[in-house]
This record gives structure tokens, C-alpha cells and sequence, in this order.
DNA sequence: CATGAATGAGGATTCATTCAT
DNA sequence: TATGAATGAATCCTCATTCAT
């Protein structure tokens, strides 16, 4: 039974943390929302860090594995960049509260022996930004992404400007910041090129 | 002596929270490194939240009255877009930790008729995404801008480019993630294309 | 344990308030003696001014149904109302620091939607008088109570009494401010009418 | 200017009181009621029950000698009693907040060297249930007042009604709680005795 | 006399964590 | 495994009082 208490927990968790804060949000009301005992936490989780933490990553690895599978695929450059990006773009939706408060809460823990939570996140993340550069590295194989700049870096622009989408641009329009639209920008940047330029979805 | 010692307690709190997390720093901490009465913090600020945001958003609306000054200045487009991104990068530099805080505390707005941290923080960002926007605005007219994508969606996406850089890119050397390396990389994308590409600083 | 603990620490509250005022009167020191966690008080009252009057009005509410059970007893009228007295003052005596407390702090209810400390009070009290009057309409129905006067008020004074003997009189020895003393002031006021006077405990 | 200013301060204390208690009412707002400087507050008051006391008991002694002028006055006996009562109750009528604070806010000063709020309240109230214990005095010596017990203790209850009166019976109509009433109810009782019933206003 | 900026002691309350059952 | 009653450390904020001007 195990499992699907800890299950309960990290959802309880995640749905309480989209309208609470890190510090609103007791241990009390997750036990409630997740309708077992408050000790029970302590089972699963060392702290309600690792809570946090375990809620946000929950899936996350598993994701990072299929973006790497995935990047292999003989599939076009472009659409695997851009199914990609819209994979990562998926998991975080419904986690972003999450994450804010890893990515916040999270710092300076050098003097914490305790969590280091953004410590533990850095490590999980590169997964990520390692499979999208992968992808990229594939399309400067192909001669279709710049070779002046390394990939690794390339892949963290890239997922900052997903991280905008999702947390700056709330307000526009879906139509004006589709994913598409941001890979579309990244590749052919916001310069205007004249002749050769065959936007969007070019091949 | 009083904007002395609002002064006093705004940087010892920016110093502190270089340290520490928003709720491991204690206003009798603040108040002892400032020398001031603990009492004293609440003469000058509401709140500790109050605290933060002020000490945040110190000197912020100066810059943005000097960006849009600036902005419509005679000098070329992308000189001026250049110039501005370094101006924003400085003065993040050493407020990155107070505006962490500001990121991710703030959250609650909706519940909380009290602070709003997050909201007052929003409407203040805008005239520096506006700032951004307007030099863009010159560039498209110059066509030197694609016109298929808002100005105000593009000046986002350049500013989290920005913040990638400072914050996600801060083991790469100095050099693969200089300022003009972002404009260049958001003016002309990551793909390559033939001929017509002169990167890094192009005409 | 539970009803053991509330009422270990009723009981410290009562004794600490003895001889400290409701200010003075910390939560740590209320703990200490009740030999309870402080965090523990907050499992049973809501609140420092909940557990003062939960102190206060412990057993005032099977007294009062005591006393209306008794209030229609066969039993003499006078005898009736004298018993009563002696219970009632019998009641305060321990508990006459707490009133103190209800009585003044409670005060402003009108703003402060949280406790109400002291309407709560006039409520409950309002039972006591009620029992007392009850009595006083039997003696008004026997003829032995002037008609003139509702038999409300009649007990508000009749308890002013009680309590001015307890408030005002402790300096005076006991013999002169017996219990029997007030009724029979109150049955048959400080006037002196010469032959027909016979009071309850007449020369 | 100093009488005028201390004047000003006690006023404004009084009104305060009105609607707030004694912890809830800070120095700085009545400085700001009486619009003086908050330290201008410490040049007449010792401390803050300093100056709650004043204010209440401000016109106190000077009723007090009147009411022992008066005492010896030729007037009938009862007619003096009566108008005496009502000038106590004129004058506690808009300062009963302030002696609600010092009844209960000043008990237990035994330990706390400092003020004796209660014991200087307890001095000075004295007089007042002297002087009306020397009125009681002319009605004994007068054969209208029972010898069975001391003036001095008559004279508390007759002030305990009075206290009801104004304390308890607030939500009766006036008719029914009038100072005469009060005086009538004090020296007949509240027993019924056919005949010879001959009250101070009565029908 | 008058002021009000500055002070800092003081306390209620919350909540993560433990542990006896 | 599971529980939840019990704990007490930890901290923001208030406000009476002082004192330099």
C-alpha cells in the first residue's frame, strides 16, 4: 500500500502548492488533502524539502529518458527540436509552482549540510539541457545550427526562452507564443533577413 | 539622518540576503548590520516583504527613465539594443538574490490583499520589457527587425535570454556568454545559413 | 490524556492569574506550570483570551442549570433565594481575578470580529440572572416581592450586591457582610420602618 | 500653555478610551488626538497609568467635597441622598471606560513598585462612599435608616447599585432604571409591605 | 517647554518534527 | 506500517519610553 500513499502525498502536494507559498503550505493540509496521517510523510520523504523536491522531479527522469532516446531518432532535426520542446514545455505546465519554490527556497544551501535542494536539481536538470544539446549537436552535424557556440550554451538559451513562454507571456495570446513560434525564433533569430528567410516551419 | 538610515538598512539587507534565504534572515540580523534599532526598520518600510521590494527595486526606475531616454537616442539600432542589455545585466548583477525572492514569494497576491510583492514587482518590470520594446520598435522600422512577431513579445524573450545568461550560464567562461554573444545569438538565431552570415557583430 | 491536559491547564491559568494580570500573564509561564508544551494550549483554545474565559466559565454553566433546577423547589421562597446567593458567591470567589479580566478586556467586540470575549460572557451570564429572577417572580407570585419593579432588574441589583460584598467589602469583617446579610438589605432595604419590619434575620 | 496641553491630553485619552482598551490605545494616537508632541505627553503623566488615571479621576476630588458639603446641607434627608446619587452618576457616566481600565488593569500591584493604579483609586474613591456614608449618618441619626449596620457598608451597596445600574441594566429603558428608582429600591427593599410603604417617589 | 525619531524588550503564535501506541 | 497528540524553537512586530535638538 506503500506506493500509493506516497503517490497521494506528492499529489496533494502539487495541487496545494499551485495557490500556496513554500511556507503557507503546512504539512498538516497535505497530510489532510492527502487524507493520511501527518507522520505518515515521514515515511516516504526525509523533510518537507525532499517532499517538494520528489513532487517536482516525479516523472522528470523518465522524461529526460525519452528526450535522449528520442534524439537519435532518424526523424527530421527540426521536428525533433521542436517535439522536444514542446515534451519539456508539457512537463511543466502543471509543475511550475513547484519548481519556483526549488529554484527560490532552494539556494545557498552551502551552509546547510541539510537538503540542497537546488544542488540535487542542478544535477537533474543537466539531463535535460544534455538532451536538448544533443539534438542540436545533431543539426550542427547536419549544418543547420551555427558552429560559434557550443551547444550546452545554445540549449540553455533555448529552455530560457521556453521559461519565458510559460512564466513572462501568460497574458498574450496563445497564437503568439506557441512553441513552435519560440524554436522558430530561436533558429532564425529576430533579425530580418531579407531573401533567404522561409520562417516557421521551413524545412 | 533618516534617508541615511533607510540607505543603511536597504544595503544591509541586499548584503544579507546574499547569504541567506528570505526566511533565514531575521530583521534583528538586518538591524544589527545596520545599526540600527530593530524598531527603525519600521519607521521606513511596512513590512519585511516592504524591505525586500524596496531594497530590490532601489535605483530600478532610474534605469528605466535612462532606457527609454536612451532608447530613442540618434545612435545605431544596435549599438543602442547592445548598450541597453549591458545596462540591465549590470544592474542585476548584484540584486539577482533579492529578485529571487521577489520571484518566488510572491505568489499569494490573489489571497492576500496585504503585500502584492509579485504584483508591484510585475507593474515596476514593465517599463524596463517597454524600454526593450521601444529600441526594437526603432529597429523594425529600420527593417532590421522581422515585423511577423510584437515587439513586446520579442523584448521578453531577449530579457530571459538575458537572465539565462546570468543565471544558468555562470560556470561557462566569461567569454561564450558575453552580452553581445545574447543580442547577436537573438538578432540572428542558432542556424546557420550560408553565405550572407556574418555573425557576433554583423553590420 | 486530552480532557486531563485542558484541564491541568485551566487549572494553572486560574492560579496564575491569581496574582499576575492578564497581561503579565505569559503563555510560557501558563505552559510551564500546567507542565504542557506551550504548542500544546493552542490544541484546545483558540486563543490566550479563549482559555481565560474557558477558565472562567468552567462549571458556570452546570451551576446555573443547578440553579434552576433548585429555583422551583418546594422549599421556602426566602430560604429558596438565599441558597442561591450563597451559591453563586461561592462560584466567584475563586474565579473573581478572571472576571476581572472578561469584564475589562473584553471590551471591544464591535471591531474586533475574533473573540467577543465579553459577549460571549454577557450571554452565559445571562442564564445566572435569569435563575435569579425566576426565583424572585416565585416570591413576587407569594406577594413577597413588590410588584413595581420587573423581576430583571430586581436580580441585577440583587447580584450588584453580591458583588459589591465580594469586590468592595473584603475589608470589613465577615460577620457584617454574610451573604444573609445582603438579601435580607435587599428583601428589605436600609430604610427603617419601625413595627412592622420583619426581615429575614430580624434583631 | 502647559494647563491647556495637559487638558488636551487627558480629553483625548478620555474620548480613546471610548472604543478602544488600554493595550489597544497607544501614546502616539492620543498625542496625535491631542495634537502634541508624544514626549510632551511625559512633561505631566509619569507613564501611561499615570495619565489613564488622571483623566479619570480629573474632577473627582472636587465632586467629593461637594458631595460633603452638601452632606450637612439642611435639605430632607432623602431628597439629599437622591441628588447626591445622581451627581455620582453624572459623573462616572462618560468615564466608565476609564474606570473599567483601572479596575481591572490596576489590581495586583503588590509586586510592581511602579504604579498602585488600584491602591491610589482605592484612596481617593474613599471619599465618595464616605461622603455618602456621612448622608446615611444624617438618616440614621434621623430614625430613616436602619442601625443594624454601618453606614460605611450601606453606603457600598447603594454605590454597587448604582454601578449596576449603569453597567448592567444599559439595555433597560430608563423609566425602569432611573436613580430614583435606584434610591427607592435601596432604602424599601424589594419585599413587599402593604401599608406603611411610603417610598421616596413613590406613585 | 516641546518634539518625534529612535530604540529594543517582550510575547503570542505557528508548524516541522518526533514518538508512543 | 500508520498515526496524530504533543512539543518548543523560532521570529515578526508593537509600542512605551527616552533624549538630542
Amino acid at each position: 500500500m506503500s506506493p500509493d500513499k506516497k503517490q497521494r502525498i506528492m499529489k496533494a502536494a502539487e495541487q496545494l502548492f499551485h495557490t500556496r507559498r513554500f511556507h503557507e503550505t503546512t504539512l498538516d493540509e497535505i497530510a489532510k488533502a492527502a487524507d493520511v496521517g501527518k507522520g505518515t510523510i515521514y515515511l516516504y520523504f526525509t523533510d518537507k524539502e525532499d517532499l517538494i523536491f520528489q513532487a517536482a522531479v516525479e516523472g522528470f527522469d523518465k522524461m529526460c529518458l525519452q528526450l535522449q532516446e528520442n534524439a537519435a531518432q532518424g526523424e527530421a532535426f527540426r521536428e525533433r527540436l521542436l517535439r522536444t520542446c514542446e515534451n519539456i514545455s508539457i512537463f511543466f505546465r502543471a509543475r511550475r509552482p513547484l519548481f519556483r519554490i526549488i529554484l527560490s527556497e532552494g539556494d545557498r544551501d552551502m551552509e546547510n549540510g541539510s537538503g540542497g535542494l537546488q544542488r540535487r536539481w542542478r544535477e537533474r536538470r543537466k539531463n535535460m539541457s544534455d538532451a536538448v544539446a544533443a539534438i542540436l549537436s545533431r543539426g550542427m552535424a547536419a549544418g543547420e545550427i551555427r558552429t560559434d557556440v557550443p551547444t550546452g550554451i545554445l540549449a540553455e538559451y533555448l529552455l530560457g526562452m521556453l521559461r519565458t513562454r510559460s512564466w513572462e507571456l501568460e497574458d498574450w495570446p496563445e497564437a503568439q507564443r506557441s512553441v513552435a513560434g519560440v524554436v522558430d525564433l530561436f533558429l532564425n533569430g529576430a533579425g530580418s533577413r531579407a531573401p533567404e528567410r522561409k520562417p516557421a516551419k521551413e524545412t
